[in-house]
DNA sequence: AATCTCGATATGTTTTAGGTATGGGGCGAA
DNA sequence: TTCGCCCCATACCTAAAACATATCGAGATT
């Protein structure tokens, strides 16, 4: 049995008239005929009576009908979702980003804007940190990820630069007036919190390049796993810490953030894909953070 | 689109290899893949990704496969249930019966068995006037009626002849002791109860005839619309009744039976349809009314 | 580097859907 | 009652398409 049959025979149920069926459906009467007899002989059972004035449903055309007559439908439907799907409009996208990159305001706005764009689409989102997220990128457990590219394995994966921003320093806020800049060497015999190389080697690696450019090299303090406690470190005054400049947007209670003087160091921030990547939800994802959309509504 | 192309991609998604799910298919690799492609055409995106090691969905083919996975199953219940109306397990029944066929133990017994074979028949119950049986088989309404075929328009029905009994006299209590012969001649002088004759003519011409033979010309009392406000009538002595002699089941207060001595007059029970009823509901309603099944189960 | 796996492509054959012409039965009008 | 119309079934033919066989090419594995 084939979708004709079911199209031909609720064609005919609902015309209760072969001839006329056999017109809306665009084809002659007889092989319409033909076709019905053959859905009939494969159920096993004739479904219509012939009468002079057309045809009606036998017992047992009534109950196929019934259980028939949602199939076109249904598969309209299914089609329809495919489509939708494949426009990116449903399905599911895996978004991760280390502790750093949450704080600038294109990640967050990125997210929001996708999701009321695509309200169908299942959006979860993880916090790791920079190999973490390659890695969840390789093995498939994420679709894209906001990080700091510089010092990581780029190797089968997509990179899409979205800013630059300059470090700023975290002092405890003893140390001077809130908000007043600071020139780098001022630091040079401060003890500086960094996350562990292995786990975020790009604010690392930046942080020691910049106090070399600055004449000294940094003294290591205390290492923490994420932004948040490595601040919470220096609110404690166990040392000093260079940050992204959007973390300002955070105030920390003990912590002042200060421009550096002269030319600042900067870190990249970057949206990552596989470059295998081919799911339409990701495209989409990109698109947004890349190239954000003209305004919030509302 | 048709159903091969579904279960076909329903193959393939559910093995994710082209070549086995032909196999499983029967079918050659080639055409399979052709197949695919044309459904993929059709909807307008790619439903798997081909990899080296076969095939895994994309994510419209999720979405598809969400869709349509049901749908052959939706077509095997609908065959099965077309043949079980075929076979007349299913689909309904509207049985008609006079108030005097009801009381002949065959009725209750056909209808109580027929239930139980046939569960899922959804079996309706009316009682009308013999007129009222065969106008509603000829209308449709109908599709099987018990009645007294004598003297009905025969004209379109199928008679399927059950029983013949014999009348016996229903008196009021006062008149003779109970269960004791009688003589047709002895109530020459009493007026008869009867129903109409519009109604119901078989036991109204059943009852002159009987008197005719027996050498009086009948007394013509009141009359009522059916048995039981006859037997109603009689109780009040206004006259007495000939019923059939199954009536003596259904005993009532004020009314006792009497067979009629010589040979006493007889009705016929019949079961009624239209001539062309193709209904398989019908055709085993028939045949467990005129063929009662060995025993009734419990 | 060689081989193996797996889907895609090319080509021919066979099945089958659909078109055209016609037959046959039943109903209604004359 | 007969003629004519309506409707579905049958017969036959054509054209499309499903499938088989043979082969190719890409990618992975050894």
């Amino acid at each position: 049995m084939e979708l004709r049959h079911i199209r031909y025979f609720l064609a005919v149920a609902e015309e209760r008239h072969f001839t006329r069926a056999a017109q809306r459906l665009g084809i002659g009467q007889p092989p319409l005929s033909h076709q019905i007899k053959d859905l009939e002989r494969e159920v096993g059972t004739p479904l219509f009576h012939r009468i002079p004035q057309g045809a009606e449903l036998t017992e047992a055309g009534r109950a196929f009908e019934a259980g028939v007559r949602q199939i076109p439908g249904l598969v309209g439907e299914a089609v329809v979702a495919a489509q939708r799907a494949a426009a990116g409009e449903t399905g599911r996208i895996r978004v991760g980003f280390t502790g750093s990159a949450a704080f600038n305001p294109r990640v967050p706005q990125a997210i929001r804007i996708y999701r009321r764009r695509f309200p169908d689409v299942e959006l979860s989102l993880a916090e790791h940190n920079s190999i973490g997220l390659v890695e969840g990128l390789k093995n498939g457990s994420l679709d894209a990820a906001f990080l700091r590219p510089d010092a990581v394995d780029k190797q089968g994966l997509r990179l899409f630069h979205l800013a630059d921003e300059p470090l700023i320093a975290a002092l405890a806020s003893a140390r001077m007036p809130h908000g007043e800049p600071i020139r780098l060497e001022q630091l040079a015999e401060d003890a500086f919190i960094l996350t562990p190389r292995a786990l975020g080697p790009t604010l690392f690696d930046a942080t020691l390049e910049a106090c070399r450019r600055a004449g000294f090299e940094a003294i290591l303090g205390q290492s923490a796993p994420q932004v948040a406690s490595v601040l919470a470190l220096v609110a404690a005054e166990l040392g000093v810490a260079l940050v992204p400049e959007s973390m300002r947007d955070a105030s920390f209670r003990g912590v002042t953030y200060h421009d550096l003087t002269g030319n600042a160091p900067k870190v990249a921030l970057a949206l990552a894909t596989r470059n295998d990547e081919q799911a339409a939800t990701v495209a989409a994802f990109v698109a947004e953070a890349r190239f954000p959309s003209e305004a919030e509504p509302g």
